[in-house]
DNA sequence: TGACGTTGTGAGAACGTTGTCATAACGTTT
DNA sequence: AAACGTTATGACAACGTTCTCACAACGTCA
């Protein structure tokens, strides 16, 4: 079933049958009319190949995560699918599992599969690879991650904020002793976020001593429970501790239920990022929750614009997250004599 | 950058170029080296589309899921990953937020995209509907759904087993009332957990009164939660509840929180599929556990095979799910004086 | 030595579509 | 009535690759 086909059956060229299916250039409604009968007749259905080859255009974006199962990444992938797939685009998708190799090995797939954009959402490659990989082919925009003075746009949190205002809440219940549980400083959630925690807690004076750092080698349900379990042993405890991440924290959370670590009585615990099913943790944690799905959707707004050729200057977008209470930090008011 | 820009460079033909990135058809190791050499040089990169186009393989399958933020499905994209990445293929995913039209909408696209397999993993849609679409072009592996008599493989749960296991486990804990909350018939999993439920509780002379039977119109979370309102209101409620799916248990419990109704102290709770992050729950909830990323392994597997023009017998294959005891369950054994 | 299989290379068609161009009929304006 | 823009259609090239075929050179075997 081709153009010609339907072209003979309905007694016109190929050339009116294509402009007929893309409903462009002139036609008489009397001829469209038969082509479209004929089409239906035949149940002609255009080679999109064929089609993305001659005209240079694929209709199909390609999103590397670094996992897929992230709970986060999921709801980016929600927003990036509801903007572009009313735009007729179709996601091919990749998981880097973490790996810089494979991320920058899916891009030049991408690459060579001529996608019209490309969303990273993903590890920590360098700029200069991922220019190198793209030559300013096909649009890329960043995710969750930012990468200095290349040519793309990222989107992601406003982590300096989601952080102050953990920290806020935590100094205002009274703790002076803090911990961080965090990931690795290439990755611009482990670096900014860590930063974040440190500065704002200068600002009342506090800091974290070195021994209540736990900056694990990846974002990992495992280091969040290796670092669980040191603190499970530790014989002085900070009176809270920050998981800088989800995975993080669902990793923490469990080493303290193993070790009987009661939360918030023996420790108070903080996450950045929310937990699937959090409401339906004892107690529920107090967190920063992200606009995961909304920074998908701007992401995705924003490849659409430049996949139509606009010549905006290079943008970091910033996404508001918001404070969530839960019951996973102690009032430590009363026991520092505090105004409650 | 083409292959005749390559194939200038190195001063041989296109053809030759074409044989020594493809590995096939006989080169000098000598005229090899060159071609190399000028691919390296001019940093080409094959047109997919273009060749797509030609050898009529696109080197991609289509995945339509209900719902990309169910883990269930997050999980079965892994294992279909995990099979399909290492063998070259990339994945076009597709949401249908479980509307038939959609999902069969995604399936004429990624026909006309002229995919290599699809992996549907989704609502309800016919089987002569699907057959239609798909008219044979391209093999088609179904997931978590069966239908019958269709020229697709499936791989699914052993519904039937699962939920005998669950059955065992509530008689044997001496509950003898029990409520059901399950989806649309028309949905394998529903159609076939109801159906199992009933059937094992009749080898024990037990069944399900209509009052306590809630078939929603979907499996969504507000359903979980309009029957979790439902049995908070009740005044005579069932000792245990059957929930028959991941996201209907979610429901039902937060409804339960938020009304205060005790699990497992005021009524028990058992869930077909496991929910995310529920070894913080408390209690953890009594469940199966699907093998969902190895369902999709093995369904990546089968169209593998399918891909590669085997012509085996259409095939249904079951998953063994696994019981995973939480706390969720009371025991009455000694309130019915049964031996403990 | 002739026949034949293996190795090596290039010419050229084909894949199905889109886009450019040519051509023509028609209506409107000058 | 001439000039021009609009509407309508078809012919044909092009996109970059793969594939088939043709051809040649070489070694091996009868």
């Amino acid at each position: 079933m081709t153009l010609a086909d339907v072209a003979k059956r309905a007694g016109v060229s190929p050339s009116t049958v294509s402009r007929v299916v893309n409903q462009n250039g002139y036609v008489s409604e009397e001829v469209a009319e038969r082509v479209r009968r004929a089409v239906a007749e035949l149940d002609y259905r255009p080679n999109v190949v064929a089609r993305s080859f001659r005209s240079k255009t694929t209709m199909t974006i390609g999103v590397v995560v670094s996992e897929i199962t992230n709970v986060y990444f999921m709801e980016a992938l929600r927003g990036i699918e509801e903007i572009l797939s009313p735009e007729g685009y179709l996601m091919l998708i990749a998981s880097s599992s973490s790996v810089v190799a494979k991320e920058l090995q899916y891009c030049m797939e991408f690459d060579r599969r001529r996608v019209d954009g490309i969303i990273l959402a993903s590890a920590g490659s360098l700029a200069e690879d991922l220019t190198n990989v793209f030559r300013g082919r096909s649009p890329v925009v960043l995710i969750d991650r930012i990468v200095e003075g290349a040519e793309f746009d990222c989107v992601l949190d406003d982590n300096d904020e989601g952080v102050r205002m953990l920290v806020d809440y935590l100094v205002s219940e009274g703790h002076q002793d803090f911990g961080i549980v965090s990931g690795p400083m290439r990755i611009t959630a482990g670096r900014e976020r860590t930063a974040a925690f440190e500065r704002h807690l200068a600002r009342y004076g506090f800091s974290v001593p070195p021994e209540w750092k736990w900056i694990g080698d990846a974002f990992s349900v495992e280091y969040g429970q290796a670092a669980g379990e040191m603190i499970a042993r530790l014989r002085e405890r900070p009176s809270t501790v920050f998981c800088a991440n989800n995975v993080l924290t669902a990793g923490l959370l469990l080493a303290f239920q193993r070790h009987g670590v009661r939360v918030p009585d023996d420790i108070s615990v903080v996450s950045y990022g929310a937990l699937e099913n959090g409401e339906l943790f004892s107690p529920t944690i107090t967190q920063i929750e992200q606009p995961a799905r909304q920074t998908g959707r701007v992401a995705a707004a924003r490849l659409l614009q430049r996949m139509r050729h606009s010549r905006d200057p290079f943008e970091v977008v910033r996404m508001t997250p918001r404070l969530s209470l839960g019951g996973s930090v102690r009032s430590l008011k009363r026991y520092h004599n505090l105004p409650e």
